[in-house]
DNA sequence: TAGATTGTTAATCGATTAACAATC
DNA sequence: TAGATTGTTAATCGATTAACAATC
C-alpha cells in the first residue's frame, strides 16, 4: 500500500470508501431497471428508495464520484449508468473462471447477471475426470490440470472457487500462482493469499447464523414483553391465526399501534 | 423498534454490535475445527489467526459475550463453542424452507453445513408443477401452493429465497404472511418487508462487481507506476513469467522497493 | 421568481486498534 | 515469582445522517 496501512485497500488512492463501492452495484442495478423503462431522470429520493438506502447516503456516495446530478432536477439515468459502470470497471470485459462444478458452480455458470455486467465465464474447471467434457450452461468443463494454461491464455484475473473446503486453499494457490489477483470464495474456508490479492467471501452458513441470532432475539423480546409462548405459531394449518407468529409486531410504543395484522379469532 | 431508532437492530438490547455478531460464526467455525482436533485451549492470537481477524478485535468481540477466557492461559475450546453457539441461537433447531429449486436452490439443499449448525431443511418449494415430488438432496419438492401450510405446520421462521427476481417479492410476501420473520434473499431484488422482519441478501453479481472495482484499480496503479501494459499476463503458458500478473506487487514507495516481480523483457 | 433538489458540511455514531493493567 | 495472556481503556478512524446553502 502507498502508506503504512496494512492489507485491505480500505480507502486508498482515489479515495472512494469501501462502503460506497459496495453500494455502487445496488445503484447500478436500480438505474438499469429505470433505463429499461426509459425513465430519463431520477431524484436521489426515488433512486435511494429503489436501491433500499436513504437518500442522504446516496448523495454522499455519488459525491465521491463527482457532480453528476443537476440541482432541482435530479440525475440523468443513462449518464449515471455509464459513470458508475466506468467507476466499477464494468466497461471492460472480465474473463472469470469457476473452479468446482458441483451444484453451486453450475448455478453460477447459469447465472444470467454475468454477461450483462461485463463478466464472461472463460472456463469451468473441475478436478473430477468424469466431469471434464460435460456441458454446463453451454460451456465445456475442463480438467483442473489445465488451470494454469486456461488462466494464462484467457488473461483471467478473477477466479471463483466453488470447490469443497478441503480443496479450496490448493485451488486458490494455483489460481494466484497463475496470475489471478481477485478471488470470490464460496467455500467455508479462510483463504490465505499474498499481499495484493483480493478475496471476497460468500458464506451461506454464516448468513443463516446471523439470521438465527436475530431470530432468537426477537423471540426473547416477545417473551420479555409477555406476549406469548416461545416463538411457535399455531400448530395446525388452515387457520390464518398463527401467521402473525412474530411477523409485523406492533413495535413498542411507536405510532404503529398495537393492532395485530391478523387476529387469532 | 423499542426506541426511536429505525430499521436494522444495529446494537439494541443486550448490545452485541452487528459487526461482532457477523464474526461470531467465523470464530465458531475455527473453534469447531480445533475441537475436532481435540485441542483443549486456544489463545486469542491463535484463534484470531485461524479466523482471519486480528486478536484485539477478537478479544473485544468476546468481551461482549462475557469473560470466558483465562488470563495467562487462553480460552477453553469446548466451552467457547458452547457459549458462542448459545449466543447465536444454534443450540436450538431452526427449520428453514428453500423456495425456488433451481441450480442454486439445489446447491443449498445439498449444502452440508446446515444440519451441523442447527438448521434443518423443512421443505423445498417450487412453483413448477413438474418439479413437485422430485427428490432433491433426499427431500421431496413441494408445490408453492402448500407454502403457507408448510410454514405453519413446521413452525418455520427462516425462509431462503432462490427464485428468479420476478417471483421474489411475491414469495417474500407469502412467507412473511405465513409467519416467517427472517429471510435470506439470493435473488437480485430489493425486498420490501414489514418492520420486524430481517432480510439478508447474498448477491453474487455484486460481489463480482466489487472485485472488478479493485481489480481495475490495481491495473491503474500498475500503469501509473509505469510497470507494464494494461493488466495482461504473458500470453503463452508454461513460462513462470506471466504468473505474477499483478500478484504480489512491490507496494508503492515503501521499504518493499520498486522491483517488479517480473520484467517484461 | 418560486420550487425542487443537489452537493457538502458538521455532528454523531459505530468499529477498529494499540496499549496495558489485571490476573492467571 | 516470572511469563503469558486476557479484558478493557482510550484514541482513532470510517460511516451515517440531518440539515441547509448552493443552484438549477
Amino acid at each position: 500500500m502507498a502508506t503504512g496501512r496494512n492489507h485491505r485497500p480500505a480507502t486508498r488512492s482515489r479515495g472512494i470508501p469501501e462502503a460506497t463501492v459496495a453500494r455502487l452495484p445496488l445503484y447500478l442495478r436500480a438505474l438499469t431497471a429505470l433505463s429499461e423503462r426509459s425513465v430519463p431522470t431520477v431524484s436521489s429520493e426515488e433512486l435511494a428508495g429503489a436501491a433500499g438506502v436513504n437518500s442522504a447516503k446516496l448523495r454522499k456516495d455519488f459525491s465521491y464520484l463527482g457532480s453528476y446530478g443537476t440541482r432541482g432536477v435530479g440525475y440523468d439515468v443513462e449518464y449515471l449508468v455509464y459513470q458508475i459502470s466506468r467507476e466499477l470497471g464494468l466497461t471492460q470485459d472480465w474473463p472469470v473462471v469457476i473452479v468446482g462444478i458441483g451444484n453451486l458452480g453450475a448455478a453460477l455458470a447459469n447465472y444470467g447477471g454475468f454477461a450483462s455486467r461485463g463478466f464472461r465465464v472463460a472456463a469451468l474447471i473441475d478436478a473430477d475426470p468424469k466431469m471434464t467434457g460435460k456441458q454446463v450452461a453451454g460451456i465445456g468443463v475442463r480438467h483442473v490440470d489445465e488451470l494454469e494454461s486456461i488462466v494464462h491464455t484467457n488473461g483471467v484475473s478473477i477466479g471463483v472457487i466453488t470447490t469443497p473446503a478441503g480443496a479450496a486453499q490448493q485451488v486458490c494457490d494455483r489460481l494466484v500462482g497463475a496470475g489471478v489477483t481477485s478471488i470470490l470464495n464460496f467455500s467455508p474456508t479462510v483463504l490465505s493469499v499474498p499481499e495484493g490479492v483480493d478475496v471476497r467471501k460468500v458464506d451461506l452458513s454464516i448468513e443463516l447464523q446471523i439470521l438465527a441470532f436475530h431470530e432468537q432475539r426477537k423471540a426473547a423480546d416477545e417473551l420479555s414483553r409477555g406476549l406469548r409462548g416461545p416463538e411457535r405459531p399455531a400448530p395446525a394449518a388452515g387457520g390464518t391465526g398463527g401467521g402473525a407468529g412474530g411477523a409485523r409486531r406492533g413495535e413498542g410504543p411507536g405510532p404503529d399501534g398495537d393492532i395485530p395484522a391478523v387476529m387469532p379469532a
